[in-house]
RNA sequence: GCGCCCGUAGCUCAGCUGGAUAGAGUGUCGGCCUCCGAAGCCGAAGGUCGCAGGUUCGAAUCCUGCCGGGCGCACCA
């Protein structure tokens, strides 16, 4: 609708200021106040500069150019030069049409026209079960994911991680020493090893022989304490596992898994140095080999090799992006946590010094900000099988999956997310997503109703010009905005929008719900209303869906 | 010290890339079920948008400087 507004506005005013240039899409907005119509267009103060005269009058002049419309029912100039539009009610109540026709592909678009897009996030090295942060980062990425699908990209999830590294060698040593008997408490402990529970049960199984299947990979335990590269490859397959098992139960799953270990295999890591010295952006010294980042808005340069003749983790980095890029990934996406924005600098200049056209700006980032966990007014750190933090299942068992995701999601990921357990269960009165997840049910349950009672809903015998309360307009108002919605949370990365969107929605029908009935004699008004509410039900099950929320009948 | 992010109602947070009288939830107070699900609805109270300048028709939003909080600043990942 908004972008009806746009088309309308374009034409008018370059009919009456041909010479000037005239935005192509001017800024419409969705009006606050209903005393200033339906949309409201700021753009005759916008031409102000061009067209040298005040802008009511810009804005009279815009407004002899609007041809009728059946769609627009007035048009007005208020304040200091706003045009406001005064849309028709037949042209509100189409949409009701549009969501019932399309169904599920109500608020898709196909503006991605099938370009491909790499969406990374979660990345967790298996060393552990995933902690909140993790579960914040899955929320967003999958939640972007949903958003790029809905407007037409074509989504790849990917989960990158490290299964050979110095963690791992840590982690190894740790479940050794679990399968020595050893506890954190001895003093015989790694210097520095992990020391959550899981790990005892890991150990456990590695000695009984058992196998684990996750989903990138498959090993059977050595039960072999001393055989650390056995006990190695098992440790990252039971963890790997166990973080399968948090995403499945989160309702996450990704295309790819992406191994650091593969790129040093393949030779890719050996190649992207060598690429980096033939582009001439390194040097040595002090025994390091360095890149120049500082050619690339780097605050220093960066070691690629150390002394000692290793890679620093930042060279896999580059080749990993570098591969992204090859695969023909224009688009990527990566989602991280805001600890880790030091190195994005720094991927980047490595990725631009290999000097084969990957842009400034890429990949893209969304940093998302530290979660805290609440209960009972404290803050909760401590998981009894993690040890030091809080994990996404801890969340999931003491909240369900539906509020996990609402809550890790309704934040704008610049912010630091207070996560407070007593309110996300706190009986469900406070709780947004039950009262959104309870406006589908109230719909399911008043066609149930309708069917107690002997009656059948029937569209055709709907009379659509009796839906002309301020319940209803609002209502459909709501819906209307769903695709506007669905774009703009897409292109900005703003996944919390959708949840605030819903939440608005889901109050527009209760209210119409409490002040109208939809079960009445009245044939023509009743399946009006039954169509209204029909439509209301698709557009919340749609909404539920692109963040990953169930849309329950009854609950 | 340098860089990034955040400061909006008692609390948790929105605010549509600069718009009209700054909004929700929660909490507090007061109403609404012989009626399709009260997990709901209606109303009241609650604000120096951290502070100070600047940009312009117009600033919570953009710029500068402070103040406060978080996170980074490795030949760790």
């Amino acid at each position: 609708m908004k972008a009806l507004v746009q088309d309308l506005l374009v034409d008018a005013a370059t009919r009456a200021w041909p010479d000037i240039d005239i935005p192509a899409d001017p800024h419409v907005e969705r009006t606050r106040d209903a005393a200033h119509g339906d949309f409201a267009s700021n753009l005759a103060m916008q031409l102000t500069k061009a067209a040298r005269r005040n802008p009511r009058e810009i804005a009279q002049a815009i407004v002899d150019q609007l041809g009728d419309d059946e769609r627009i029912a007035r048009v007005e100039i208020a304040g200091p030069g706003f045009i406001n539009f005064f849309l028709a009610p037949a042209a509100f109540r189409s949409v009701i049409d549009q969501v019932i026709e399309a169904g599920e592909a109500y608020g898709r678009s196909s503006e991605g026209a099938g370009r491909k897009v790499l969406i990374e996030f979660v990345s967790a090295n298996p060393t552990g079960p995933l902690h909140v942060g993790h579960g914040r980062q899955a929320a967003i990425g999958d939640c972007l994911a949903r958003l790029y699908e809905a407007i037409g990209w074509q989504v790849t999830r990917e989960f990158y991680y490290n299964d050979a590294g110095n963690q791992i060698e840590m982690l190894a040593r740790s479940v050794a020493a679990r399968c020595a008997g050893l506890t954190p408490e001895d003093a015989d402990w790694p210097e520095g090893g992990y020391r959550g529970e899981y790990l005892a049960d890991l150990a456990a199984a590695y000695l009984e022989g058992a196998t684990v299947v996750a989903d990138d990979r498959e090993v059977t335990g050595a039960a072999d304490p001393n055989d650390m590269q056995a006990i190695r490859e098992f440790a990252v397959a039971y963890l790997r596992r166990e973080q399968d098992e948090d995403l499945r139960a989160f309702g996450v799953v990704f295309d790819n898994y992406a191994l650091e270990s593969a790129l040093y295999a393949n030779g890719s890591v050996e190649a992207t140095v060598e690429a980096l010295v033939a582009a001439g952006h390194t040097y040595e010294a002090d025994g390091a080999l360095w890149l120049k980042t500082t050619d690339y808005d780097d605050d220093k340069d960066r070691v690629m090799r150390k002394a000692e003749g290793g890679y620093t983790y930042f060279v896999p980095d580059v080749a990993y992006h570098r591969a992204k890029w090859e695969r023909g990934f224009t688009h990527a996406i990566n989602v991280q946590g805001a600890d880790h924005h030091g190195t994005i600098a720094r991927v980047r200049a490595g990725l631009q010094a290999l000097d084969i056209g990957i842009p400034q700006g890429w990949p893209a980032y969304v940093l998302h900000q530290m979660v805290t966990v609440m209960r009972g007014g404290e803050e909760v750190k401590l998981s009894k099988r993690a040890g030091s933090y809080v994990t996404v299942r801890d969340l999931i068992d003491e909240v369900g999956r539906d509020a996990t995701r609402y809550f890790l999601v309704a934040r704008k990921s610049d912010s630091h997310l207070t996560f407070d357990i007593d309110l996300a269960r706190s009986q469900s009165e406070d709780n947004p997503v039950y009262y959104i997840q309870y406006a589908h049910a109230r719909i399911a349950s008043v066609f149930r109703q309708l069917a107690e009672q002997g009656l059948a809903y029937d569209r055709d015998s709907a009379d659509m010009t009796r839906l002309d309360s301020e319940h209803e307009q609002r209502l459909i108002t709501a819906l209307s905005r769903f695709p506007e919605v669905v774009a703009a949370a897409a292109a900005d990365s703003a996944v919390q929008s959708v949840a605030h969107y819903l939440r608005d929605t889901a109050d527009a029908f209760h209210s119409y719900y409490n002040a109208q009935k939809f079960v009445i004699e009245d044939t023509g008004l009743r399946n009006a209303r039954l169509t209204l509410i029909t439509a209301a039900r698709q557009v919340i099950a749609n909404g539920l869906a692109l963040l990953g929320v169930s849309a329950p009948e009854r609950m």
